[in-house]
Parts: C-alpha cells; structure tokens; sequence
DNA sequence: TACCAACCATACGGTGGCGTATGGTTGCAA
DNA sequence: TTGCAACCATACGCCACCGTATGGTTGGTA
C-alpha cells in the first residue's frame, strides 16, 4: 500500500479523507500525514503551499463524492414511493460506515468546512423535496417533509455514533443496516409519507 | 463581571462552558481562559490538576443542565399530547441560542464527552418513549418514534447552525423560533403523531 | 499583629504542529 | 552521460499550549 512511489497530490487529499475518520479537519495536518504516508513534510510543501489548501481540496474532493453517489444510485428508480425507499435503504445501510461523513456533516462553525457543507445539505434538500412533491405533496409540505428527513438523517448518523465507537474492534465485517436500523429507517418512511 | 476577587473551581467550569460555545472542548485550553478570566495558570493548577479534570468536571456539570430543565418544564403539563406540544415548543425555541448543546450533544468520538452525552441521550429517548406510550402508541412504536424525534431534534440543531453562524453579528435579540422554524416543529408534531 | 493557609504570578522546560530554507535524489530527455 | 526539472529529506525557527516549580500576596484567625 505505501509504495516506495512518489506522491501525488491525490494521495494526499486521499489521506487526508481517512484521516478526518480518526480526528475531523483538526487530523488534516501536515506531519501526522506525512508519517503516515512514509514521507517528510518536504514533499507535502512541494504539492501544497500549506494546510488550508490540503484542507480545501480535500473538502471539494469530498463535495464531489457526497453529491455524485448517492443521488445517482436512487434516480434510476422509476416510482416515487419506491425511489424514497430506496433512497433510505441505501443511506442507512451506509450509515455506520460513514464516519467521515459524519464528521465533516455534524461539524459545525468551521469556516474552512461549512460552505462546502452548506452547499451538500441545501441540494440533498432540494432532492428530497422533489421526492416528496413526486409523492404528490404541495409544496410547502414537501419542504418541510424534506427537512425533517434530512435531520432525521443527521440525527441518526449521529446516534449511530455511539453505539459503534465503544467497540474499538469494528471488523470489516460491514455488518451495516442492523435489524434495528431497518426498522427505524422503515418508521420513518411510514411517518413522512403519512397524509398530510 | 470579571472582579478582582478569587476564583472558584465554578468558575472555571463556567468559563470553561462558555468557551465550549466558540470551538467545542478543544476550546477548553487553559491559558487561553485564564487570560479571558484575567488571571493566569498559576490559578488553574492550584484548583484543578490538569486540563482533563477540568473537562471532566464542565461534562458533569453540562450533563446536569442538559438533564435538569427540559423535563421539569414539561412535566407539568397534564395532557399528553400537549406534553409533546409543549417539549417541541421548549426545545426548538432554545435550540438556536444553544450553541454549546450544539457542540456537545454533535461532537462524537471524543472519550471525554461520549459517556456523558450517551447517559443524555438515553435518558431524553427513553423520556420521549414514555411520552409516545401515553399517547397510545405500543412500545415498539412508541420507541422508534422516540428514536425519530430525537433524532430530528439533533439534525435541526445540526440545521440551525448553518444559516446562523454567516452574520457573525447575532444580537442579543434572541431571534428564536423563527416562523420556519415553528412550521418545521408543527410538521414534525403531525408526522410523528400520525396513527400507527 | 503575626502567622498560616488559600490563592495567584512568573518563569521554565517540554511537546506537537506549521512553514521556510536548503541541499539532496531520481529519472527522463537531449 | 550529462543536465534539468520534479520530487523529497533534514534542519531550523516559530507559536500555542501543557504542566511544574517556586516564590509572592492576601485575608482571616490566634
């Protein structure tokens, strides 16, 4: 894995994503990731005049993962109700695993960090309402059912949280989407559905 | 505010409580607060031993805040349904002053926090399980809704911050429950209360 | 009023991270 | 095979913070 290789840019935005796993943005920093990497601060200065450019590319980096994936994986369904679903399915069962995203979405008063999260959360938003007036919803409602939905996916990823961490061992036996889970992930899509 | 006079070990945990507001724990640094409290380090060591022991002590402290008011000002409401009525009122009212709920409540992965906001959390779901049991909902329902509201609460605090932090000069108006807001509350009310 | 305990200031050494400077390597291209 | 550009290592100074050591103050009590 750490090939006797020189570096890209690349690899260290790579590695900075990993990192935020164990730490946040605070983990992006510069000597810890060299070391990491099997190299010296002297390479990361050639690739990037300092931290906050490593920090903002990784941030983009990220956006572009956030907004690609999931969105994509749901609009191939043709049913409204069963886009939803699918759409819930495919983020819960993600969920545990996604700790860097959760440590880069519940980060709050970053100003490094928010604008790219502001961007991710309004169009995530903006995807879920269109789901919800697909449902046949008004407007208004659908907004608002949108944003619930989108907390009670911030909310849970942060539940989860707790849960997981105590285990230090986390196999890579993604034992994701636990039976709990569903059901939570199935309430909720009972509730947000229920007439208006 | 800032007297001449001695400081306590309390007022360390204020000053403590207050910086979590602008930078989370990693804001509870000792020589940064000393200097805000105008004195110095030669303070803090003789109450405290070092830096984690005061952490520890504003957790313990936050958790009996954090437990304390919120239910005590709904338990006196007779009815059920405008328990929860009242709960939502209370909660999303605070919740945009409550920067440091926010902090602490979101901020996983920290072993110095996680045990006292995990002992919160349990007991405001295992609250609002027992408020859905009143309503009629049956105990498996009742829980997964306990589950989603809480977890929509954490997601809207999550919400809130990013369109508040832009005007840094946030006035003392406290501004709280903005129309949105309350819709988002009534919308939440409706979903969640909706028949099984 | 003299003393002791509570409380605070100052100075020090240590650590971890940032950014710069400067001098290697390495590999491809002429 | 030499040479230059890309890439990396080492060493340095700086800053913010932690914790210790040590010597003041201060205020209440004997």
């Amino acid at each position: 894995m750490t090939s006797a290789t020189r570096l890209s840019k690349d690899d260290w935005i790579a590695a900075a994503i990993d990192a935020i796993e164990h730490g946040g943005i605070a983990a992006i920093a510069v000597e810890p990731l060299a070391a990491g990497l099997g190299t010296t601060k002297g390479s990361f200065y050639w690739h990037f005049t300092n931290r906050d450019e490593l920090i903002a590319a990784t941030m983009q980096r990220w956006e572009e993962l956030a907004t690609g994936a999931v969105i994509a994986s749901v609009s191939e369904v043709a049913d409204p109700m069963d886009r939803l679903r699918q759409l819930l399915r495919v983020v819960f069962g993600h969920a545990r695993e996604d700790r860097i995203e959760a440590r880069i979405v519940l980060a709050p008063f970053d100003v490094r960090v928010s604008p790219t999260v502001e961007r991710v959360t309004a169009l995530r938003i903006e995807f879920l309402t269109s789901l919800f007036r697909g449902l046949g919803f008004g407007r208004a409602t659908a907004a608002k059912r949108a944003r619930i939905a989108y907390a009670a996916y911030l909310g849970h990823l942060r539940l989860l949280l707790d849960t997981t961490q105590t285990s230090a061992d986390a196999p890579t036996t993604t034992r994701t989407s636990t039976s709990a889970t569903r059901a939570y992930a199935e309430e909720l899509l009972r509730v947000l559905t229920s007439p208006a």
